[in-house]
DNA sequence: CGCCGACTTGAATTCCTTCAAGTACGGTGG
DNA sequence: CCACCGTACTTGAAGGAATTCAAGTCGGCG
């Protein structure tokens, strides 16, 4: 692994899961150029409209992607972990249809876009596992499309917190059960379609029925099958990326 | 064009406005093998969890996706018109997630997935136009979480009738304004998150504003920037799919 | 210490669903 | 041709889930 960027390491690993990359795609990877930026928490990276010329990749912290509605109100429509790039779509569509915010302190790694369609000609395994990627998280879509569309407050928010433990723990980061979800209230009411409100009084209900548990503000799955189970979670959509 | 397989022309057309394809990708794409068939209205043509060995072309008619919650409440995910590919992900993740059926008398052609590989293989344009296609087909997917998760039942419904009247006009098949929509009232509510009933109770409100208008028991368009100011419409996100 | 943002709780309201009944229409068979 | 049937649509009334508004509490940080 190459001792300059060492967090690569996590977006080879992720992109080896979809498919084998062979020594020579990932030493093209390893060999991409890259600005490294902490950015703080609430820090927009792409902004709805943009024409970004950077390509860009998360190596540390979480991230997420949403879209507004002309009085305000905020959708947010993906979450992201460390190794999933944020905008792989402006490759292909240049303007940027939705905006990308830091919800943790986020190390990013900015990659110039002719460099990144350079490694997708010359390198048929990345572009492989890359549209590969792209059609997961077209998967992950639908699957929020039903789940803000059909699913009563607790079963969607237990979806949503599954699905995130799930992809968390396959991306490598620790176990499903136990860990601090590191969001606020008001971030799962816009992932959800709810209001900060009612997420609040239905996380309680959550912790009630011993699913959830709350360790001063933050929250972490105490029981992960049961939260399973209220939220009729199956894994098939995401298609191995867990 | 190829006289066999006259309609594939509507699916050129539309890789077209993605990718100029060059005389050597249009020849491949009409040398495909295809497999006809003429589907009735309700016909499903991909089960969820199936691996199917074929790619699904709509060549006349309509379509949508959907997925369903344990209890049995259906999720509509997308609609599609002629010259759309049903199936793309299928090329590279085997296993449904979703299902596909004809929401009209559809014609359908089947290619079998070996030749689709080929054809993507041999074609770099080719390849390029589908992943631009599927990209598009994300980026509509999180518009459809904005609109089911936070706008209220009447731009909800504008917005989905916007949509299919701007993808059917960039389709080629005709005015935004005008046409009947090729669907009930229990498809629109399948897609928008909603009741039938309520459906129904908001689709009188829109007539009563003057931005739909009733045929018998079809709706149509009456008023195109009426119902695209209710909706919010903006189509910067078809990316000039449409 | 005091402020600010996130969380919490209650009460009133609204939007949407549920349940139930009835209407209109197209197709089928007698 | 008409009677019948099923499906989609329509409408009302009651109920419920989630929002809104408002007033707190709590905890971290300058």
């Amino acid at each position: 692994m190459n001792p300059e960027h060492p967090r690569l390491g996590r977006l080879i690993q992720k992109l080896e899961r979809l498919v084998p990359l062979g020594s020579s795609g990932r030493q093209a990877i390893e060999n991409l150029p890259i600005r490294l930026e902490v950015a703080p928490a609430g820090r927009l990276l792409v902004r709805e409209g943009d024409v970004p010329e950077e390509c860009c990749v998360l190596l540390q912290g979480y991230a997420c992607r949403h879209k507004s509605t002309r009085d305000g109100s905020r959708q947010i429509v993906s979450f992201h972990m460390p190794g999933d790039i944020l905008d792989l779509q402006h490759l292909k569509l240049p303007r940027a249809d939705h905006s990308v915010e830091a919800i943790t302190t986020a190390e990013i790694g900015w990659i110039p876009m002719p460099a990144m369609n350079r490694l997708l000609n010359d390198q048929p395994d990345v572009a492989d596992a890359f549209w590969r990627d792209s059609l997961i998280d077209a998967s992950i879509f639908r699957e929020w499309v039903l789940n803000v569309g059909r699913r009563d407050a607790r079963s969607r928010i237990a979806h949503m917190l599954c699905e995130f433990a799930a992809r968390r723990e396959a991306a490598g980061l620790g176990p499903a059960e136990g860990f601090d979800l590191p969001m606020s209230q008001q971030k799962i009411a816009d992932a959800t379609g709810m209001t900060s409100v009612h997420v609040n009084r239905t996380l309680r209900t959550l912790c009630d029925e011993g699913a959830l548990a709350r360790d001063g503000r933050k929250i972490r799955i105490s029981d992960w099958k049961t939260l399973q189970r209220i939220a009729e979670f199956d894994q098939a959509y995401l298609h191995c990326a867990a």
